[in-house]
DNA sequence: AGACTGACCTGAACGC
DNA sequence: TGCGTTCAGGTCAGTC
């Protein structure tokens, strides 16, 4: 799911309720879950436990919870790093709670508070700890997330940087918007969203897009996103939801994601689906005429 | 170097 | 009822 705002409200969420909890114990319950931990799942459990959660970050849809150093003479910050997939859950909840039947990892704390669950049916997500490092575009982030851009929502966030970057490709403008190296965050809703905004197709190439209009997606992307995320993101059902088990409302704000042959809100003309990517497109055929082939 | 294709998973919804 | 097909919000290794 998880695009940006689904997987801010999880920050949020998390910011909320483990900061400054120290791990009593792990529980990894399916393996692929920490594959991404390249040491193994014993290791991964090793490094958590015992450490006292410090801040809970964001960049994209990546998702981190900064941990105290191992010992007193190790400078290196180390994270536990979150990835959702496609159907990743954080879930807060008291231990008495039935498991859930995607239930992949158990993490308890050393009080009496709630654990936390990493819960994911598709297991495209997962969960690793690494040293906190220099980003590419600056930042201090987690290994895997160095190659990342910033989102639109990052305070140092510079739109001018990003639009060069999207005109710099040589493919479609959606494709360079799913890329998170050009902006991160945007996943396959939004971009819709943001291009039906700014009233471009995603076929369009990259190299004949002008400067106004990469503003002009760009801008509608990090507004699209604003907007979900003041109503607690994007969920079509019981997969895509808060640290509480809840979800959002956005879905009843989209466009056209997901609305094919339903009126334009913009012009009545019947929203249109195509095959992109092994995924879907959601366009208006009038208010974003295809490019010339 | 940069662009593009499949592969990685489970489950729900649909058509026959 | 059941079986096959298609679809789902993401990423990355491999290939060209």
């Amino acid at each position: 799911m998880p695009e940006l705002p689904e997987v801010e409200v999880v920050r949020r969420g998390l910011a909320d309720h483990v900061l400054d909890r120290r791990v009593a114990t792990v529980e990894v319950r399916h393996p692929r879950a920490v594959r991404r931990h390249a040491t193994g799942a014993d290791d991964f459990t090793a490094r958590l436990t015992g450490r006292t959660v410090r801040a809970a970050a964001r960049r994209g849809k990546y998702l981190w919870l900064e941990l105290d150093s191992a010992d007193p003479g190790d400078s290196a910050e180390d994270a536990l790093l979150a990835h959702l997939g496609m159907s990743g859950q954080m879930l807060v909840e008291d231990a008495a709670q039935p498991d859930e039947k995607h239930l992949r990892v158990r993490i308890r704390f050393d009080d009496d508070g709630p654990e936390l669950r990493f819960v994911d049916q598709r297991t495209f997500g997962g969960l690793s700890v690494h040293p906190l490092a220099p980003a590419t575009g600056g930042g201090l982030v987690p290994e895997p997330v160095a190659h990342i851009a910033r989102d639109p929502m990052d305070p140092a966030f510079s739109a001018e940087d990003a639009v060069a970057a999207l005109r710099r490709r040589r493919t479609e403008l959606k494709r360079a918007l799913l890329d998170q190296t050009v902006v991160s965050g945007i996943g396959n809703i939004y971009a819709d969203e943001a291009l039906w905004r700014a009233k471009l197709h995603g076929l369009r190439p990259t190299e004949k897009l002008t400067r106004a209009q990469g503003h002009a997606v760009l801008d509608a992307a990090t507004t699209v996103m604003t907007e979900a995320l003041a109503q607690g993101g994007t969920s079509f059902d019981a997969l895509y939801v808060n640290v509480n088990g809840a979800s959002g409302y956005f879905d009843r704000s989209l466009d056209v994601y997901g609305q094919t042959d339903r009126a334009c809100t913009r012009c009545g003309t019947p929203i249109r689906r195509d095959a992109f990517m092994n995924r879907s497109s959601f366009t208006c055929p009038r208010c974003q005429p295809r490019p010339r082939r």
